[in-house]
DNA sequence: AAACCAAATGCAAAACGTTCGCAGCGCGTT
DNA sequence: AACGCGCTGCGAACGTTTTGCATTTGGTTT
């Protein structure tokens, strides 16, 4: 499988998240410890309420969209849209801005992680031509994995 | 290799947007006839909410909403995906497939359309590598546009 | 032109992901 | 151990989108 991922990236320990939590002034409380778990343990965006149901519902769905919106505003894990109005979430590891962009199988649902991004370069030159400032941009790829394509 | 823009496309008439339907044995009826002006009138993806209210609400909301998803299906509209869960609509020109891009500004929603596709060598590379077939993207560019800078 | 029928509409209700208000619980501190 | 604020769980509400169903309407046939 041609998923790379990121891996010049260290990984942050539950411990390390939990002292970023207590810097932010934020508790290290139960279900946040949940969330944060069961997103470690999973390579690729997911969605809420997959994590929800991964925590075996211990908290309540509430809370998971609550410490999911509270990690993404500390930066520690960032958001996905994959254009079906589901959030998905990942976890990031430390030095990681998170961008980068993957490729979806329409049939099934497998991600598989891009790693270049091609369009830097591009927002420069977008920005430039339109007077637009802070320019980013959200791409995503979709396809048949190979597994489908054999059903 | 960058793709046209649309606008070397030729735009489709009213007239032959009700044969187009009709030929596909579907009726031209008021309520289509009101989305497709509406549509014509609007060079940008437009949300659904604003499709309604252009028509003056002269049909109902689930009825505009049946109407795009019918003329999406047909090729006939484009579906746009900003990532805010708000599905936006454009119409299609004769022999557009509608692949382009947008630049929307975060702060007053402008929308500047973007002309060259930059990854259509990409999604070869990518289909190559992990073995996926049938690779679209989609690619949006966000930024802050010069009116709301100077706010 | 009238009748016909499937397709399309309006309306209301529901489904969906998501957010919010609030009473009470629990984390980190004193 | 006790305190206080932040957090939780629960239910209700939100906004977008979909659906069920009785009624209407467009396109076709008599």
């Amino acid at each position: 499988m041609p998923c790379r991922g990121h891996h010049h990236h260290k990984p942050r320990s539950l411990s390390e998240l939990a002292a970023r939590l207590r810097g932010g002034a934020k508790k290290f409380t139960g279900p946040r410890k949940a969330v944060l778990e069961v997103l470690a343990a999973h390579p690729h965006p997911m969605t809420i309420k997959d994590v929800h149901s991964e925590t075996k519902s211990e908290c309540d769905l509430a809370t998971v969209y609550r410490a999911l919106h509270l990690l993404e505003e500390m930066e520690l894990v960032k958001r996905f849209d994959f254009g079906d109005g589901i959030a998905r979430f990942e976890l990031l590891a430390e030095g990681d801005d998170g961008h980068h962009h993957h490729l979806i199988c329409t049939e099934c649902s497998d991600i598989i992680e891009i790693e270049e991004c091609f369009t830097e370069s591009l927002e420069e030159k977008i920005a430039e031509r339109s007077g637009f400032k802070a320019v980013t941009h959200k791409l995503e790829f979709f396809g048949i994995c190979p597994d489908c394509q054999k059903r």
